[in-house]
DNA sequence: CTGATTATTTGATCCGGATCAATAATATAG
DNA sequence: CTATATTATTGATCCGGATCAAATAATCAG
């Protein structure tokens, strides 16, 4: 149950066996059908997830209800709303598994007291952090500088299976715009 | 010339003076005029600055020539291109004085070298990522979440200094709308 | 398998913000 | 202080993507 979180682990940083038996010791599984809700706007950030199978979409709810999905995890990645995560402040989006997934979580608790008992965790999260900065940045950067059409066509050259695997509501909302405009982009006119 | 930085660090973290010493030693005075380049798309990142007095602006460069605004930093702010910084790759942004400014930079080799020598400056670290990471999520979101309209009352309401201290044409760019369409936002039109 | 719900496509229209253009106001250099 | 360049405003027009609407296709629950 906790071999690709091992790997993901193992591959980033060195751990005694007793030290990662005792990360490992901290995180727990969770089945949760399609479209359930494991994290709601406005709840206290109390856990982060990793993905072993499926699929987690996390998005901000607009005042007029409307959504706008920031990111999408797939297997292998971790996913928080790390901005409350880090302050303990109240949730700012939800978090919804797209596709039945089976994740498994630690606590935010145990996560900040892994990083004064276990030295190397402190570089586990710093490598996290970076990673996120760099993938959110990165996302910035694609709506100041690219038009609809222009994001849809990098999305494709990055990340082909997120379009194929998702449907093009998400995939669309991801792109901040509606369903109707992606479906004339794709279909080239 | 150390002062502001000294109580930017010891306010965050706790250092012996040798330690504090040891890193102050890595940061170097750079008076620049106003609108002056100092990181350009396609070099190296090889500095992070911090701002003494003065104003820095971060910018893409689209295809078209067009710049588009990342962030501004004023005074007792840490300003770099972090996503070149982290892994070295060629910057993707402009770094340019707003203002004319007095800034301390410190390099890159000698920033991650102080990690190793320096325990606390990996908490130091991880609080300048940590912030890093909520200021651009906060953007993303703002993007992908409101109107111009929207976002300029936004500003007005977080950050009314800059938006009285910049000229419209860089506020428009920061908001990622034309200065005319700014214009008429603020004419209520 | 079947009916019902949900997603996708396509068309018609609308609208916010971009673009282009001209003028007015400011800032800057000499 | 003055000439010049830069920035801000205002008006006219345009256009990309949103919205609204309807038809079709794909999924899903029972």
């Amino acid at each position: 149950m906790h071999e690709q979180l091992t790997k993901f682990i193992t591959d980033r940083i060195q751990l005694s066996e007793a030290d990662l038996q005792q990360v490992l010791s901290c995180f727990h599984l969770l089945i949760a059908k399609k479209n359930e809700i494991i994290g709601r706007t406005g709840e206290l950030s109390r856990r982060m997830f990793f993905v072993n199978k499926g699929c987690l979409r996390v998005y901000y709810i607009k005042p007029d209800g409307r959504e706008a999905t920031r990111r999408f995890a797939f297997e292998n990645s971790f996913s928080t709303s790390l901005t409350s995560f880090i302050d303990g402040t109240l949730l700012k989006e939800d978090t919804q598994t797209v596709e039945s997934s089976e994740l498994l979580y630690i606590h935010r608790e145990d996560f900040y007291s892994l990083l004064n008992t276990i030295p190397s965790w402190e570089k586990f999260y710093r490598g996290f952090l970076e990673q996120a900065y760099i993938i959110n940045t990165s996302r910035l950067e694609d709506f100041i500088t690219l038009n609809p059409r222009e994001r849809y066509q990098l999305l494709l050259k990055e990340n082909p299976e997120m379009v194929l695997r998702l449907p093009n509501k998400l995939i669309a909302n991801y792109l901040n715009i509606t369903q109707e405009a992606l479906s004339r982009i794709k279909s080239g006119s």
